[in-house]
DNA sequence: TAGTGGTCTAGACCACGTA
DNA sequence: ACGTGGTCTAGACCACTAA
């Protein structure tokens, strides 16, 4: 069989924007068109493009066409990093220690980020790394989204865990930035006041349902890295 | 026609997921028992397990089967930072000033990132967002990947501009952390010696060929944000 | 209204990896 | 060897949206 692969049409897309026969901003042929000039299925091209339009090189909208994005930029996928995994892939024992366990009104930042204005669950963890401090963990559940998270022992499962193996989670945002250490976070971490902290803020939903958002502050350090 | 779609069959199995039926680790009906439970044909089965499996929820291998992740963990997905666009967005100008163009060895370290060690042109340069510096910007760059590259005038093109329009760039990598200002940056980001700056590395390549490694420092209060 | 992408079908063959 | 996912085909209808 002399069958053109939908991978094999990607690269041919890709390799006339680099060589300028399509530029940034111009809308390409149709799928019917290419499968033509391809001698394939419009389902083969439709693999292709879509597969295109996942990496943010070309944008696609029904009646208008595919177009090459004006800026092709490529999109990192990072790993929503799970700290045992992190951990004992560096060789290190990961355990957990959980430093205070309350249920709370969030304050305004917090109860902003999750949509909630209602007591909620509030952990304060410690992550470790054999005995080092690898983060610390600032989370806020919500109670009414988890069945039964009353009644859960986070001392001897980490709230990650226990979420991901119980609820589906769907949606979330994510934030990275790096603030200075307070006086509470130096001395957790084992660092010093002001020191640059690498922060994570991640809020996520169950369909339209806030569940938890959590502040992971790392570090001087620690670097989240990934492929393009 | 009451075809059902491949979102519902995705929606399905995550419902399965989230009360249990199916648990983290088991391995779920080929996708030819899947179809026909819910009469469908198995190019729709195939199209919500390999969406799934994109997303990180399952884990598909030929022979064995698909089964959910041990650790079902959405994976986020960060645009690489377009300066330009970001600063627009905010509805400030952009305009970018280089500090410094000159031609050298790069430092061991920035030697070891791109993987070369000959001569390289290194860029310090300053995008602003109105009279604020929005980042600095260090770039080292390889005149052998990039034709013409010695005779751009980087003082009213930005590198990144110049490269996105004129390599086609396949790979990369890309690393986030924080770092303390340095007496140079913090002068140079108007901000104290010390602070916490957000910072990201990125290195490129065109193919096997290195292009370009850069390391942008953004001043304290900078954000990164995305959904997953 | 018409053109484009989005999706589903039914069938086929292939590639891979376990046994 | 054989079972599973990976992919391609040819055709069809639908959904969206600019003209």
């Amino acid at each position: 069989m002399s069958q053109i692969s939908w991978q094999a049409i990607r690269g041919e897309v890709e390799r006339r924007v680099s060589t300028g026969i399509w530029r940034p901003g111009d809308t390409i042929p149709s799928e019917a068109a290419l499968a033509e000039e391809f001698a394939c299925a419009r389902a083969t091209v439709n693999r292709a493009l879509r597969s295109l339009a996942e990496d943010g090189m070309v944008e696609r909208r029904r009646r208008t066409g595919t177009r090459i994005a004006p800026l092709p930029s490529p999109k990192a996928r990072i790993p929503v990093p799970l700290l045992r995994a992190e951990v004992e892939a560096t060789g290190a024992a990961y355990t957990y220690r959980l430093l205070r366990r309350r249920l709370a009104a969030p304050p305004a930042l917090v109860a902003q980020r999750i949509g909630l204005r209602g007591r909620l669950v509030n952990l304060r963890a410690l992550p470790l790394a054999g005995a080092k401090p690898y983060c610390l963990e600032e989370r806020w559940l919500n109670p009414e989204a988890v069945p039964g998270l009353l009644d859960v022992d986070f001392a001897t499962v980490s709230a990650n865990e226990y979420l991901l193996a119980h609820v589906p989670l769907s949606k979330g945002t994510l934030a990275l930035s790096a603030a200075p250490a307070g006086a509470a976070e130096a001395k957790a971490l084992a660092t010093g006041i002001g020191k640059p902290l690498f922060e994570m803020i991640r809020t996520t939903w169950s369909g339209t349902c806030p569940v938890t958002t959590v502040r992971l502050l790392f570090p001087p350090g620690y670097r989240l890295e990934t492929v393009v």
